[in-house]
RNA sequence: GUGUCCGUAGCUCAGCUGGAUAGAGCAACGGCCUUCUAAGCCGUGGGUCGGGGGUUCGAAUCCCUUCGGGCACACCA
C-alpha cells in the first residue's frame, strides 16, 4: 500500500493544481509543530515568487480546495504562508486496518529483489572474538535483516580471517612450544591425528603471545612469515595443523555468534579461494593491469578526478604471498561466479575505507564484477569506553566479547532480581535476552558511522532511550492482551475504531509512518531510523496507555478497538526490534 | 603534509535533500500508585547549534574560511 504521507502529499498536489498552482509545490512534511499540526507543506512559500502573490494568499488559495477533503480533516493556511494539516480520523483508521491485515503492514515490495551479498563478520580465526567485531555483527546482522525485509534477497557471509600472517604466527608458536608434533616432520606421510593437539582456550593465549613476540623479534618475525608461506603452498602438515584450528575455532566462533542472535549463510573464509588466486593473478598480468612495483605485484587504480594520491592496490607482497587484497578480490570473483550478485556489501570499521576503495576500483579496473555491480563499503566507528578512547579491559587489554555479553547478562541480572519476584532460573533467562537487547540497542540507536561510548549503566538502564526500555513496553501490552484473551476476549474478533483522544491519534500516526521509516532504514542503511522510531512509538504507547482505560472499558466496541490498536502496536515493535536483532520476554 | 569525518544542554545523542519557539535521554528539582507491570507517566530549570563570513524572504542544515579533535595515507588485516 501507499505510505501515508505520499497520500496525503497527492491531495495537496491535487489542490496546488485545483488553484491552479504547480503541484509539484505541493509536498508535504511531518510536522515539526506537532503543537499546531500533524502534517505540513511548505510549498506556497516556495511558490510565492514563481506567482509574484503573497505566500499566505497562495496557501489559502490551496486550503479552500481541501475543505471537503475526506483524507484531511483540517488544512489551514497561517503566516507566513504555512499549510498545516490534521489527518481525518475516519481515513486514519481505515489506513491502520489496512496495515493490520496487509502481509509486513502494507510495506511495498521492489519489483526486481536485488540479491546482495553481505560480507560482515570479519572473525580471525587465530584469535577469539574481541569487543571490534562486535559492531560488524550487530550492525551487519540488522542490515541483512531489514534489507531481507525490504524484499530482498541477501546472503550473509562471515568471511572468516583464516589465510594471512596470523596463521603462520600461530603455527610458529605451535611448533615453538611443541617441536615435536608430527605436523612438522617433513618426512611423515601417514594420516593426521582427528583430534586437535589444542584446545580453544589455549589456542586464545597462544595468538597473542606469538603476535607480541613477532613484534620483538625479527628472526621469529621471518619464520612466521615462512610458516604463512608454506601454508599457502600446501604443505600437508601445515595444513592438517590449520584444519584443527579452523575447526577448534569455528565451533567457538558459533557459539559466540549465535549467543548474540548473528546468523551467517556461508561460513567461508579467506581460505575458501586460495586456488582461484593463480589465475586471477594470471589474467591481471595478462590483461596487462598487474605490474612489478618495488617488488611487489601491484595494479594502479588512480583516477583523474582524485584529489588525492590514491596508492595502487596491492595483488601480491614482494615475496610472492597473497594478502589481504588477494583474497578479498578472489572472493569477489568466487562471489560474482556462484551468486551473480547485483551488490556486495562489506561492513568493516571505517579505517579500512581507503583500502575497499582500493579492492573496489581494482575489481572493476580488471572486470571482476559487471559494471553495473554496485559495491558498497559500510564503515563503523569505534566502540570508546567512558574516556572516549577506544574500549578497553579495566587493566587496559582487548575485551574479550564473551566476557562483554557475560557482564551485561549479569548486571542485567543484578537489575532484575532487585526489582522484580522471579525465580533465578526464570531471572537468569529474562537477563540474557533482556541484555542481549540492552548491548544491542544501545550499539543500533548511534549512527554506526559515528564512533560511541559504550555506557554499560546507560544501555542495562530500565529508564530512557534503552533497549529495556523498549521491551518493557512490549511486556506491558502482551500482558493486557493475555488479561483480555484470558477474560474470554477473541483477539481474532477486534477491529481498530477512530482514534477518541489525542494521546490515541498520536500512536496511530506514528504507527501509520512505519513504511516510511523502513524504507529509509533500508534504503539509507540506517538501523538507528528504527531505533527512533519504537522509541518514539513506545513514548506514545506509553503516553497513550497512562490515560486510558483498557480492559475496564465499558462500552464493549470501543474496548476491542483499543485492544486491536494495542495488538497492531505490539506486532509493529516486535517487528521492529526483530530487524534490531533481539526478542522480547513475555514477562519483566 | 594530503585526504576524510566530526564539533548541538553539565554528560550521551537525535535533527542536517533549508522553514514556525533547535529536540530526546541521563543527571538536578517537583508532582502522580485502593484501578490493565510506578522498570511507568506529567511538569520545572538548563543552548552564542565551535568561531567568522556568504547565499536566501528564511540557515544547526547549503557554500567559503578559521579553530579544535578523530581517522587514513603500498608489502598488517
Amino acid at each position: 500500500m501507499e505510505q501515508l504521507i505520499d497520500l496525503l502529499t497527492l491531495e495537496i498536489q491535487n489542490a496546488f493544481e485545483a488553484a491552479g498552482y504547480d503541484r509539484s509545490l505541493g509536498r508535504v512534511t511531518l510536522s515539526n509543530r506537532p503543537d499546531l499540526c500533524e502534517y505540513q507543506c511548505n510549498g506556497a512559500m516556495a511558490g510565492a515568487k514563481l506567482y509574484h502573490k503573497a505566500p499566505v494568499a497562495i496557501a489559502k488559495d490551496v486550503a479552500e480546495k481541501l475543505a471537503d477533503s475526506a483524507v484531511l480533516k483540517e488544512a489551514a493556511a497561517v503566516p507566513p504562508g504555512f499549510l498545516n494539516l490534521k489527518v481525518s480520523e475516519n481515513f486514519l483508521t481505515g489506513y491502520l486496518e489496512e496495515m493490520a491485515k496487509s502481509p509486513k503492514f502494507g510495506l511495498k515490495m521492489p519489483q526486481v529483489p536485488l540479491k546482495i551479498v553481505m560480507d560482515y563478520g570479519g572473525a580471525n580465526i587465530a584469535k577469539p572474538l574481541h569487543v571490534g567485531h562486535l559492531r560488524s555483527a550487530i550492525i551487519g546482522e540488522s542490515l541483512k535483516r531489514i534489507r531481507r525485509y525490504a524484499g530482498h534477497e541477501v546472503i550473509g557471509d562471515v568471511h572468516l580471517g583464516d589465510w594471512g600472517m596470523p596463521m603462520g604466527l600461530v603455527i610458529t608458536e605451535l611448533k615453538e612450544r611443541m617441536p615435536d608434533l608430527i605436523y612438522f616432520d617433513d618426512a611423515y606421510e601417514g594420516e593426521y591425528p582427528a583430534e586437535a593437539p589444542f584446545t580453544i582456550s589455549q589456542l586464545e593465549e597462544i595468538y597473542p603471545a606469538a603476535s607480541a613476540r613477532s613484534k620483538a623479534d625479527p628472526e621469529y618475525k621471518a619464520r612466521a612469515m615462512e610458516a604463512t608461506y608454506k601454508l599457502q603452498k600446501g604443505v600437508r602438515g601445515y595444513r592438517a595443523l590449520w584444519n584443527h584450528i579452523r575447526e577448534v575455532s569455528v565451533a567457538d566462533l558459533k557459539k559466540n555468534y549465535s549467543s548474540l542472535k548473528v546468523e551467517f549463510d556461508l561460513w567461508k573464509g579467506e581460505s575458501s579461494v586460495h586456488e582461484l588466486i593463480p589465475d586471477m593473478v594470471a589474467s591481471m598480468k595478462a590483461g596487462g593491469y598487474a605490474y612489478i612495483s618495488d617488488g611487489a605485484l601491484v595494479v594502479d587504480v588512480k583516477e583523474d578526478t582524485d584529489t588525492k594520491e590514491i596508492p595502487p592496490c596491492m595483488i601480491l607482497k614482494s615475496d610472492g604471498a597473497s594478502l589481504y587484497n588477494t583474497t578479498d578480490l578472489a572472493t569477489i570473483q568466487e562471489r560474482m561466479a556462484l551468486y551473480h550478485p547485483d551488490e556486495l556489501v562489506y561492513m568493516t570499521d571505517k579505517r579500512q575505507e581507503l583500502y575497499f576503495e582500493q579492492v573496489f576500483r581494482c575489481a572493476r579496473k580488471t572486470k571482476l564484477v559487471e559494471p553495473d555491480t554496485k559495491l558498497t563499503f559500510i564503515g563503523f566507528g569505534t566502540m570508546n569506553g567512558k574516556d572516549g578512547k577506544p574500549f578497553k579491559t579495566r587493566d587496559g587489554g582487548v575485551m574479550r566479547l564473551e566476557n562483554l555479553v557475560q557482564e551485561t547478562k549479569n548486571e542485567m541480572y543484578q537489575k532484575i532480581i532487585e526489582g522484580r519476584e522471579m525465580s533465578e532460573e526464570e531471572a537468569r533467562d529474562v537477563a540474557d535476552i533482556v541484555a542481549i537487547s540492552a548491548l544491542k540497542y544501545g550499539d543500533l540507536s548511534n549512527q554506526a558511522s559515528k564512533d560511541y561510548i559504550f555506557d554499560m549503566e546507560r544501555f542495562t538502564s530500565f529508564e530512557g532511550d534503552t533497549g529495556p526500555y523498549l521491551l518493557y513496553t512490549i511486556v506491558r501490552i502482551k500482558s493486557i492482551l493475555a488479561k483480555y484473551a484470558g477474560q474470554g476476549g477473541d483477539l481474532k474478533e477486534v477491529r481498530i475504531r477512530d482514534a477518541a483522544g489525542d494521546s490515541e491519534k498520536a500512536l496511530m500516526l506514528q504507527i501509520a509512518q512505519f513504511q516510511t521509516m523502513i524504507t529509509a532504514a533500508s534504503d539509507e542503511l540506517a538501523p538507528h531510523k528504527i531505533c527512533a522510531f519504537l522509541y518514539e512509538l513506545a513514548n506514545d504507547f506509553n503516553h497513550f496507555y497512562h490515560e486510558t482505560k483498557i480492559l475496564s472499558e465499558e462500552d464493549e466496541t470501543r474496548k476491542r478497538g483499543l485492544i486491536a490498536l494495542l495488538l497492531l502496536t505490539q506486532r509493529v515493535m516486535e517487528t521492529c526490534i526483530d530487524l534490531l536483532g533481539f526478542d522480547a520476554p513475555d514477562k519483566m
